[in-house]
RNA sequence: GGGCGUAUAGCUCAGUCGGUUAGAGCGCAUCCCUGAUAAGGAUGAGGCCCCAGGUUCAAGUCCUGGUACGCCCA
């Protein structure tokens, strides 16, 4: 019977009531107007000030486009540590920053402006479109800040680093010409798409837009071998060549081939050609035979040969084999024609040689004016003056149309050029042991990027082109005059130096800067800025000493927070802002800028693809989180699927968060403050009276038995960047707290809190509340606030953002009790399932119900009363004490034990095990821990681990079983039990006449009943106690009451009740 | 073309050291419980664990080779 009065909402509280309701998105607003009042953030930064510094870089991100889902993403994940870590005694300085520079906001204010193409944009006026550039990256910072906010992402943005500002450029010049004066920037060809009618070369995004398929020629074409084993007259040899660009020909400077591709030659009885093996036939048809001279690719290195024609001048040795891997036997001959100013892989096998870069090939796409035979005339139509050439001088062996996709520009349709343009590079490779150096010693999470994708990466390293022919960036620092000394500057101080003027104020842009000249230190010639930018990545790569203007000013901040510990962006960064983080660090410094690195994967649509306007699946952020809440977006990003993985984000994933995770965790709460706080039945105060942990119900041991766990097994998963783990511990504590703690203690909530067991739970369930709240603060900040302001001990801290994490109790974390509220839980979903096999209903008793677990011998008392409980029986019993005659049993291998014991035996004792006499077989193990069985004649002895006995009643019972574990309830319903079941529904009955009377739940009742089935009347009179302390009835009286009430009639118990709310 | 990753129920995903009856949630159907109730529980239907080989007493799990998809790079 409950002894303490229900809530009374009208007495003093010792807690504010957490409603049972709650708009999640509302709450949110109001924690986030408490966060700016209290000036949450910045005293969770001031009180750690002097604690160890754990250090996390912000990578920028362009502030180019308005916000979409997937930057909640990086953005959640660059939140959670740095909380957990400040909650762990760190000081984790969070500075915000913005990559402001490059082509997708050139493009973006092009658009804008209407304008196409550099001749525009150059007509428009730089200094202009700069400008325009400028503030179109101040719009969008606003977007960006604004979701940052709302999500509840801390970090500083009235301090933002902007790769735009003056003093990140003059950081980014003093690490340029760092390099330079460790001579690692260099000036080299780039091959790039380029249009020769507009100028101006394309980006990757561009040149995608641009591919039409052509017909174009393709020519094989012999090349006469002229040293090596197959040189000289005596057996004459040419490499057949084959290609699609005649054109390029004229600059033909070597001959790749692959190192381990077999080449052998061929006849025809007039000549003899070499030609990859694979490629004999599709390259030569019919009418050839094989001579029986083979050569492996890399015994052919350095063979020279004849080139196919001699308009241009080299200065330098050329015209011989040279080995490369990209070669193929797909097509062609196996021998691959190199012209390095026109094709990327070209350039790179030459340049490995050392060969020169010969370009005939004007800006405008015509070949030099004074050569013979193609002098003036545009690159694509030359192919057939020099195709009739080589036929003419008897090199050309076939000429075939060939038909395939060839890059146009997206603006003229011209035929683009891979052209080799002056560029600058770093010479990365030249510290590639040292970047493989950085990496070993770096954390990747997941780990298989560091040697997979991001090692690989760094193992095919090749020199950083840097250089941009753009508007909108870092302007290189580089000077040259005409005798071309070149000058390399590292602040707008030195700057001024050299020009003699002060340029302290100078905005670092072009065409500001391009206007800056002065007299070459070396020949006092005029000195003017090369025209180029940087490539963005240097900007944002630098970021660890730009952010802080370092070295020119607050070096001592950059020295301090060098390395960083921690920094995590989505997976497309490997070779974008990781690989610059890690580059620019180790060219200046010798140390990469980052310890560990969290790696994400891609956030796609509902449906499975990129979100895109174009396909209509865009979500938009703000959106999301006015509808489902900030927290329920975080949880998904953290805790749903694994984080390396790419994931579909939808509604209905969020709306299950919702109910799933943060409102089973927020009822728990508020039922907790519901109870605590009527009356003041329980308060902070009463913590020192509850009984030690070792002291209280079983039921409140389990729980901090798992409570303990969890905080332990977070704050491991957390270290290691593990959020998907810490979200699946999470989620299972909060379903057993609410879903099993708190539903088997309501009577002991009910009762309050003035026995021990009441105070035990009260105490009980407030530190478990506590406790989650503080280790799930990190991933839900908001609504853990929020329960944290209602529950928080007076002398806490008045945000859970300012406490510290909670020390587990590993002594608390009893195993034995964890596995054996397991089979608690396990045998209350079999007598369930049970039951409703049967068709008799719960809140019918029944008298008995029989277990058989391995293990149930062991349950304490407790835990066996929570079952009978929990199944409304009187008495439990094991099943192996009943007659034997009347239980059937059967005995399954346990093959992982077996295994260890057996190995190739495990099939036969297994076997033997199933035809053993079941029963006996049972009794052995019961009584002595061994069996004997025979196994091919041969007796072998089976401990009691190594079977799994199950065992089941033969008839008259509702059985429920499962791996070996059963539960048998008696079916026969005696009058006592039949007038028990029909008390507990004569109270659901009252019950729900209350609720539909509109009753408080802690109104007390006069009932009035009558009865025309004797047998309810009988158990009204019976259990008119236990009815009436159910229902809060104050007086019971058989009859009519006098006056207004609520009345019910129930046809099915033959039985009318009246209740009005007690005087 | 190369590198890396992924593939398990209609959907989203777990699956530890290899152990023979592969799980959860959602959705669907049927039912139960209910003063935490916009919740909770039970039952059911639904599986070529992508395919083919191999290793092993034993493979969703380890190895090899394919296929499909994704990302990055050419």
């Amino acid at each position: 019977m409950r002894g303490s009065p229900m809530p009374d909402h009208s007495a003093a509280r010792s807690f504010p009531v957490l409603p049972s309701q709650i708009d999640l998105p509302a709450t949110e607003h109001e924690v986030l107007k408490r966060w700016s009042e209290r000036k949450i953030f910045e005293r969770s930064l001031e009180q750690s000030q002097g604690n160890p510094n754990w250090v996390f870089y912000e990578g920028p991100p362009t502030a180019n486009g308005q916000p979409g889902v997937h930057h909640v993403e990086a953005r959640v994940f660059k939140d959670v540590f740095p909380r957990f870590k400040t909650m762990r005694g760190y000081h984790v300085d969070r500075k915000a920053g913005w990559d402001c520079h490059g082509l997708p906001v050139e493009v973006a204010v092009e658009k804008e402006l209407g304008l196409s193409g550099k001749k525009d944009i150059e007509e428009f006026g730089v200094a202009e479109f700069n400008a325009h550039c400028r503030e179109s990256v101040l719009r969008n910072v606003g977007a960006f800040t604004a979701m940052t906010e709302r999500m509840g992402y801390w970090v500083n943005m009235d301090e933002a680093y902007r790769t735009m500002d003056p003093e990140y450029v003059e950081s980014v010049w003093w690490a340029l010409k760092t390099i330079w004066d460790k001579g690692l920037l260099v000036r080299d060809y780039r091959i790039s798409p380029y249009c020769p009618r507009c100028g101006t070369t394309l980006s990757d995004h561009e040149l995608a837009q641009g591919y039409e398929t052509v017909t174009d020629p393709s020519v094989y074409v012999r090349f006469p071998v002229t040293s090596g084993p197959l040189a000289g007259p005596e057996r004459p040899t040419s490499l057949l060549v084959w290609t699609t660009t005649p054109w390029t020909l004229v600059s033909n400077t070597a001959v790749a081939v692959h190192p381990d591709v077999a080449y052998v030659v061929a006849t025809d009885g007039a000549e003899r050609l070499l030609v990859a093996e694979p490629l004999v036939s599709a390259a030569l048809g019919e009418g050839w035979t094989l001579t029986g001279e083979r050569f492996e690719g890399s015994e052919m290195e350095r063979w020279t040969y004849q080139r196919p024609f001699e308009l241009v001048a080299f200065d330098e040795p050329a015209h011989f084999i040279v080995l490369a891997d990209y070669v193929t036997v797909e097509d062609g001959t196996g021998l691959v024609h190199q012209s390095p100013a026109f094709g990327a892989d070209d350039m790179t096998v030459c340049r490995a040689y050392g060969l020169p870069v010969v370009n005939p090939v004007r800006a405008d796409g015509t070949f030099e004016g004074g050569l013979d035979l193609v002098g003036g005339t545009f690159f694509k139509t030359a192919d057939s003056a020099l195709v009739e050439d080589l036929r003419a001088r008897g090199l050309l062996l076939r000429n075939q149309p060939y038909e395939h996709s060839y890059p146009h520009c997206w603006r003229c349709h011209t035929p683009l050029l891979y052209y080799a343009l002056p560029s600058w590079y770093i010479k990365t490779t030249a510290i590639k042991d040292e970047l493989l150096e950085q990496n070993a010693r770096t954390n990747w999470f997941p780990e298989n990027v560091k040697e997979g994708r991001y090692g690989e990466w760094l193992r095919n390293n090749i020199d950083w082109a840097l250089s941009r022919s753009r508007y909108w960036g870092t302007p290189l620092p580089v000077w040259v005059c005409p005798e071309e000394h070149y000058t390399v500057v590292g602040s707008l101080q030195e700057l001024g130096g050299l020009a003699g003027r002060d340029l302290s104020t100078l905005d670092p842009h072009r065409p500001h800067v391009d206007d800056v000249a002065f007299d070459c230190p070396h020949c006092g010639g005029r000195a003017e800025r090369v025209p180029e930018v940087i490539d963005v990545w240097f900007d944002s790569g630098a970021m660890p000493f730009a952010q802080w203007g370092a070295p020119h000013r607050n070096n001592e901040a950059f020295e301090a927070t060098f390395p960083g510990q921690y920094i995590c962006e989505a997976i497309d960064q490997t070779r974008g802002w990781f690989y610059s983080m890690m580059a620019v660090s180790t060219l200046v410094f010798g140390h990469s800028s980052y310890e560990n690195v969290v790696c994400l994967g891609h956030i796609l649509a509902e449906d499975g693809r990129k979100m895109s306007k174009h396909l209509g699946n865009v979500l938009e952020p703000m959106d999301v989180m006015e509808r489902h809440g900030a927290d329920a977006l975080r949880w998904f990003m953290v805790a749903s699927g694994s984080p390396w993985m790419p994931r579909r984000v939808g509604h209905e994933a969020l709306e299950e968060i919702v109910r799933k995770v943060l409102l089973t965790y927020y009822n728990t709460a508020s039922f907790f403050t519901l109870y605590a706080g009527a009356g003041g039945a329980w308060s902070h105060g009463r913590l020192a009276e509850a009984p030690a942990p070792q002291d209280r119900p079983l039921l409140d041991r389990w729980l901090l038995s798992e409570l303990n766990r969890v905080v332990k097994g977070v704050g491991e998963a957390l270290d290691r960047f593990d959020t998907a783990g810490a979200g699946r511990l999470l989620t299972t504590f909060v379903d057993d707290l609410s879903n099993w703690y708190v539903r088997r203690s309501r009577r002991r909530f009910w009762a309050g809190a003035d026995t021990p067991e009441g105070n035990s739970a009260f105490a009980t369930l407030f530190e478990a509340l506590e406790s989650l709240t503080l280790v799930m603060a990190p991933l839900v900040p908001f609504i853990t606030d929020h329960v944290w302001a209602a529950l928080r001990r007076p002398e806490a801290p008045e945000s859970v953002h300012l406490a510290h994490w909670p020390q587990a109790r590993e002594d608390l974390v009893d195993t034995e009790l964890s596995e054996q509220m397991a089979l608690t839980r396990r045998l209350v979903e079999l007598g369930r399932a049970a039951r409703v096999d049967s068709g008799v209903r719960t809140r019918q008793p029944l008298s008995r119900v029989l277990v058989g677990a391995a293990g149930f011998a062991r349950l304490p008392e407790q835990l066996r009363d929570q079952i009978a409980e929990e199944l409304n029986v009187q008495e439990l019993d094991p099943l192996s004490a009943v007659d034997g005659d009347l239980v059937e049993h059967t005995v399954k291998p346990n093959f992982r034990a077996l295994g260890k014991r057996f190995a190739k035996r495990t099939p036969l004792v297994a076997e033997a095990i199933g035809a053993a006499d079941a029963r006996a077989l049972v009794e052995q193990v019961r009584s002595t821990g061994w069996a004997h069985i025979e196994v091919e004649g041969e007796p072998v002895e089976i401990s009691s681990d190594e079977v799994l006995i199950s065992e089941q009643p033969r008839e008259g019972w509702a059985v429920a079983a499962e791996s070996g574990e059963t539960v048998a309830l008696d079916l026969e319903i005696t009058p006592e039990l039949q007038r028990a079941g029909l008390a507990r529904e004569l109270v659901r009955l009252i019950q729900d006449a209350r609720k539909s009377g509109g009753l408080e739940i802690s109104d007390r009742i006069d009932l009035w009943w009558s009865a025309e089935d004797p047998v309810t009347a009988r158990a009204l009179h019976e259990h008119e106690r236990t009815i009436a302390g159910e229902v809060l009835a104050v007086s019971v009286t058989e009859g009519a009451p006098q006056g207004d009430a609520h009345s019910t009639t129930s046809e099915d118990f033959g039985v009318t009740v009246h209740l009005r709310k007690a005087a």
